[in-house]
DNA sequence: ACCTGAACACCGTTCAAGT
DNA sequence: ACCTGAACACCGTTCAAGT
């Protein structure tokens, strides 16, 4: 049995991935480890806090991936059909979606240091597929980090589009678009 | 003075724009209108009934917008510019995003109506972009859906990603990396 | 036709108090 | 250290009553 504080963390980690960070709420948390509202604050004081929490562990959570994949592979192509297959994993889990995409919606209502935190995962996004991008050729840094940034939106977009029309077959065929227009190098 | 009914539905489109369905209160909106919340049942019996009226008119909003765009121009890029122009205006008014792109977030909790037109809104714009696209080449139908589909996933993810991070210049600085390889259609 | 006050059953959140 | 009861300020909804 998991303690209680990563239990919490990791019921609020699929529910705001289904519902987003306005929707984690004390009361349906404890309910599902088996504590009072109250208890839950015991671990995470505010909101804020578990937002903070969570936004960090997501991130550290997806370094470590995304390190994992740049090492199993030195193709770049393969390494970003990987990348992309994070984001299809979160559809075929009960159509979820990333949790900072999500929070990237509710930035207007994210306490400031949970929205800093959503915005470092996308910066360690963006550094990974600049990274992967310039095994490609020798062109500057910028130009690889342009690319990542547009690579890093438009397969959100596209996992936001899957997730209300087609689901995980509409999110392959979008991405499949992505690498017959050159936006995602797809080798060969 | 606009009418009651239409004061209301013009505050809960900017507040679902900035904050998304699920922070749609009916109290809030009664206060913003300077009405009591119970008058605003009276207008919308339920949340429901709300939520579908404001997609639905935000879908015959866009519709017509999209048909004027259509009829200025010939020109599919200078048409997919002004496209674009749609959603940049969303971030440039208060940092807001399309409406229809916060609540495929929030899919999982919009009641089915609801979700309904959402998608009717997403098909409304494929729709039209690939009538654009099919200007460009006498290709089969489906490949300029699937390409439309593709533009309209990517579009929406620049809108999202630059809410959080980078703000209009990000979003007009991915759209131009669509644009740099070829998933937009630039002219020339 | 349009609006309202009051009530209902709920919710997330907080915090002083328990063990 | 870990948990809780009770209170607080909300929420959507209903309905009888006003104009």
């Amino acid at each position: 049995m998991q303690d209680t504080k990563e239990r919490i963390m990791a019921v609020a980690r699929a529910t705001a991935q289904a519902h987003g960070y306005g929707a984690l709420s004390f009361r349906e948390l404890a309910k599902a480890v088996g504590v009072r509202s109250a208890s839950v604050h015991y671990h995470f004081p505010t909101k804020e806090d578990l937002g903070v929490a969570l936004a960090r562990r997501y991130r550290e959570d997806a370094e470590a991936g995304l390190a994992a994949i740049a090492e199993a592979s030195t193709d770049p192509a393969q390494c970003l059909r990987a990348y992309v297959g994070i984001f299809r994993r979160a559809l075929e889990n009960d159509n979820r979606m990333c949790m900072c995409g999500f929070m990237a919606a509710e930035t207007d209502d994210l306490p400031e240091a949970v929205r800093a935190e959503v915005r470092a995962f996308a910066d360690a996004n963006v550094g990974w597929l600049a990274n992967i991008l310039s095994r490609t050729d020798g062109r500057d840094r910028s130009v690889h980090e342009a690319r990542a940034l547009a690579i890093y939106a438009a397969v959100s977009g596209a996992q936001l589009v899957a997730r209300c029309r087609g689901g995980v077959a509409a999110f392959e065929a979008i991405v499949e678009s992505y690498r017959a227009s050159g936006l995602i190098p797809a080798g060969q």
